[in-house]
RNA sequence: GCACCAGUGGCGGAAUGGCAGACGCAGCAGACUCAAAAUCUGCCGGGAGCAAUCUCGUGAGGGUUCAACUCCCUCCUGGUGCACCA
């Protein structure tokens, strides 16, 4: 009798073989075919690793194992995205240098993720608070600066009240901090911002090459919200000022009946002479601006404004004056910061013209012509046709589109104009633990680069990372550091004193695996050449609109560059889901329901935790912990263990069980590719159902089951490969191979429907003709076929017989 | 409000036009045991029936089809993302 299986002695023998004898490396062989598997690196938190971590982290490798056991070189790296706020955070409360706070916290990641058996290549390890790294990540800034995609810019921006930083727009969720919850208010401030609108186009016509999760490709493209219009002139009445607006519906012109500008809008300063309402005006736009971005959405039900008394506008296809107000739901920062209003064709604008009783004017009908304008706008494109519209009546709203704009060009009064949402990406943070920009600011030079030889751009040490009242960064109190000669002209100047958010060091790291330790690039052209792009990065839902789309940019600025070769990073993408607690709530200190890996491992073992979470669901669906489940995976385990007590000899499948071992490594090799580890898992199970009901297996069918087993639990299936004589190791053996003609029964077992009810089955032949299999089925139905009128006989090869009757 | 995803036994889930409930958990029964645990074996959606069997059943309602968990329409519920983007 085998002994009990103890996971304990065994998962630490393994690590430790595989720890000496690093059968996961990487080689640089560039003639073998390659597959760079990645996964998000983690942000090494003072809590360690999360149970969710191990459900991604599991997939890729189990699909890395894989992979290099059918003769792939395989890339498959880990490291640290160390730079952030909680680090610095940390390190001000308890008065250790963020640096020693990392370091602590990587390497309790870095333990637990050993114990549960990755086959990471730890010698490809990166670390983004590495000055080895981050000069990369500065070196790439100034290339961006270069090429003036980076800029200073003067602007509002969000600002977190309690963790005294500028966000981005990605970074602000309902109005409050996404990291800490406290209010986020509008303060103006210098910034560096980074210009990936220039790449929005890029961006969206790049997902048309890549095979990513559809959800993601969704989510992106509505990110940059990249819209078709065009913009439109209007004269102000009496003056020469055009006010220009945009809009994606120029078809419905005529039926435009007021505007309205952005409370922001320099127009109305401009007029301030001939606005009779001044204070009204004034009072509005203050009110307006006190709104915080939290306000402003909650009051977004219910429209405001003012008309502006003095100033109107002429719609220049028909030449009426209309009225023009200001709003707080136009937005300076989208279009024009001005509209046309069309109120029977626009629900916003509908709303507005209801409060306000301005005129509803319709030019589209609906195909019945039944359009209620006292309740809704009518904004369907596909089915109106224009009305009320001059010499556009009659056409359908595309076609009233175009025409449109050619009049437009044609006139000269207007042009075809594609807007986005996106917005350019705020790249200044006022803190102290991220990569220092490397721009120096000279009176008489302006910004001016730091040489790329002096990079990397060390942190100074500083004795407080508290960030100032006044919004500047703890930086700005390093007198010696910030004060230097200018590198143009050599006058004193100063150091810029903000740092890079945490999405830089992320926006290149999978460049930096594939040649970590060069010094005189990110990476060499070789080792880029050959394994960009990553093969299949999977990660969270949550980076699609951020990491994703900012680390596309960079690659994509890279690529234009000529530093890269491959136009996108990511071939395939894909998307794992949450695990939550117990109680099918996401997991959380406040809830209680918080599991730790480490106990998962210490009680059950690393294989137990691996086999558990693949088999716990559908991959990208959410999923509830249970213990039960926990314990259930590991009773599978032991019961592989113990066939090492039934294994009788045998060099081939046995002739009962060949067709099982052929459908099983077909099932669990495509369902590992596609995700479907809980099915791969379940064919396992069924298989050694077979074997404990049978009280025996062939050695060559449990050395195969083992080695289909081995990515998901390779400890346990390392041992018993040893157990079993080997004297080598199952990552050394090539991947089961199945014939397909082998995965077929000889007789099929056929359901027997009347009228689609199943009434029974019969077993025929895999290739018998219709005729046989009908004749069959009929003798089986026997008496129920009695008095009934044959109308219609189907027969789906090897599924199904059914026979329609009356 | 808009978009996307999901809704199947007591529970996690399988089946994406062809025998609904694979596999696992929980439960029940038996074997082993002095006993318990562990392990092994069997049963395990509802209703009717001694039974063979019949019948209902995949959030609700309608439709397409010889056949619908699967496709189409309307609605309900839950989750996620976006949210005045003209």
């Amino acid at each position: 009798m085998s002994e009990m299986y103890n996971h304990h002695v065994v998962e630490k023998k393994w690590q430790k073989v595989w720890e000496e004898n690093k059968p996961f490396r990487a080689t640089t062989d560039y003639t073998k075919p390659k597959f760079y598997a990645l996964v998000e690196f983690p942000y090494p938190s003072g809590q360690g690793l999360h149970v969710g971590h191990p459900r991604p982290y599991t997939a890729l490798d189990i699909v890395s194992r894989k992979r290099r056991m059918q003769g792939y070189n395989v890339l498959f790296p880990m490291g640290w995205d160390a730079f952030g706020l909680p680090t610095e955070n940390y390190a001000i409360k308890n008065k250790i240098h963020p640096a020693v706070v990392t370091k602590n916290n990587v390497a309790r990641f870095k333990d637990q993720l050993q114990s549960l058996g990755y086959s990471f290549d730890w010698e490809r390890e990166v670390n983004t608070t590495d000055p080895d790294y981050y000069k990369w990540t500065q070196w790439i800034f100034l290339k961006l600066f270069k090429a003036g995609l980076a800029y200073k810019k003067e602007m509002p921006i969000n600002w977190c009240t309690s963790c005294k930083v500028g966000l981005a727009n990605e970074e602000v969720v309902n109005g409050v901090c996404e990291r800490c919850g406290s209010p986020v208010v509008r303060k103006v401030k210098s910034e560096w911002m980074l210009k990936i609108t220039d790449y929005a186009d890029k961006l969206i016509d790049g997902l048309d090459s890549v095979d990513y999760i559809e959800r993601v490709k969704t989510q992106q493209k509505n990110w940059i919200g990249r819209s078709e219009g065009a913009e439109v002139d209007f004269k102000l009445k009496d003056t020469d000022e055009i006010l220009t607006v945009y809009t994606t519906r120029p078809d419905t012109l005529f039926g435009a009946t007021y505007m309205v500008v952005s409370p922001e809008h320099p127009l109305i300063d401009k007029y301030k002479d001939r606005i009779k309402n001044w204070d009204e005006i004034i009072a509005y736009r203050e009110m307006a601006a006190r709104k915080s971005d939290f306000e402003r959405t909650e009051l977004a039900k219910d429209k405001t404004g003012v008309v502006i008394d003095g100033l109107s506008a002429i719609n220049p296809v028909n030449e009426k004056e209309i009225p023009v107000w200001i709003s707080d739901y136009v937005l300076m920062s989208y279009g024009t910061g001005a509209i046309m209003a069309v109120p029977a064709h626009d629900t916003r604008d509908f709303e507005f013209a209801k409060k306000f009783g301005l005129p509803i004017i319709q030019v589209v009908e609906g195909p019945d012509g039944q359009v209620d304008l006292d309740k809704e706008a009518f904004t369907d494109v596909q089915t109106g046709t224009m009305i009320n519209s001059g010499f556009l009546d009659g056409l359908s709203v595309e076609e009233g589109k175009e025409k449109i704009k050619d009049f437009l060009e044609e006139k000269k009064i207007g042009h075809r104009k594609v807007n986005y949402k996106l917005r350019d990406w705020v790249f200044s943070r006022q803190r102290y633990w991220g990569e220092p920009i490397p721009i120096i600011h000279c009176d008489d030079c302006g910004y001016v680069p730091v040489d790329e030889s002096e990079l990397p751009l060390l942190l100074p040490e500083v004795d407080s990372y508290l960030p100032t009242d006044n919004g500047e960064s703890p930086l700005a109190a390093m007198t010696d550091w910030v004060n230097v000669k200018c590198p143009c002209c050599g006058k004193p100047a100063k150091r810029e004193t903000d740092t890079m958010p945490q999405w830089a060091g992320s926006s290149w790291y999978f460049l930096r695996y594939t040649d970590p330790e060069n010094k005189e690039a990110l990476a060499s052209k070789e080792a880029l050449n050959y394994w960009m792009p990553v093969d299949w990065y999977n990660g969270g839902m949550e980076h699609t609109t951020l990491h994703l789309l900012y680390s596309r940019f960079w690659h994509k600025f890279l690529y234009d560059e000529g530093y890269v070769t491959s136009p996108e990073p990511y071939q395939k993408r894909t998307s794992h889901g949450m695990i939550l607690g117990e109680n099918g709530e996401k997991m959380s200190k406040s809830r209680g329901n918080v599991i730790n890996p480490d106990d998962i491992v210490r009680d059950y073992g690393a294989d137990t935790l691996r086999t558990y979470e693949m088999f716990i669901g559908a991959f990208d669906l959410a999923a509830s912990w249970s213990d039960d489940g926990v314990k259930g995976c590991r009773r599978f385990l032991d019961r592989v263990w113990k066939l090492q007590d039934m294994v009788v000899p045998g060099d081939e499948f046995s002739k009962e069980n060949e067709i099982k071992m052929h459908q099983t490594i077909k099932k669990v090799s495509n369902d590992f590719e596609n995700l479907k580890f809980n099915t791969a898992i379940a064919a396992m199970m069924e298989l050694i159902n077979v074997f404990y009901k049978d009280k025996k297996v062939n050695k060559k069918e449990y050395e195969t089951l083992v080695t289909l087993l081995n990515p998901v639990a390779p400890h346990m299936t390392e041992e018993i490969w040893e157990v079993l004589g080997h004297t080598d190791h199952v990552y050394e053996q090539s991947w089961p191979e199945f014939d397909e003609a082998k995965t077929i029964e000889a007789t099929v077992e056929v359901a027997v429907q009347i009228n689609g009810k199943t009434k029974g089955t019969v077993n025929v032949m895999k290739d018998a003709e219709k005729d046989v299999v009908i004749n069959a089925a009929k003798d089986m139905l026997g008496a129920r076929l009695d008095g009934k009128n044959i109308i219609k006989e189907i027969y789906v090869p090897g599924r199904i017989v059914n026979i329609v009757a009356k």
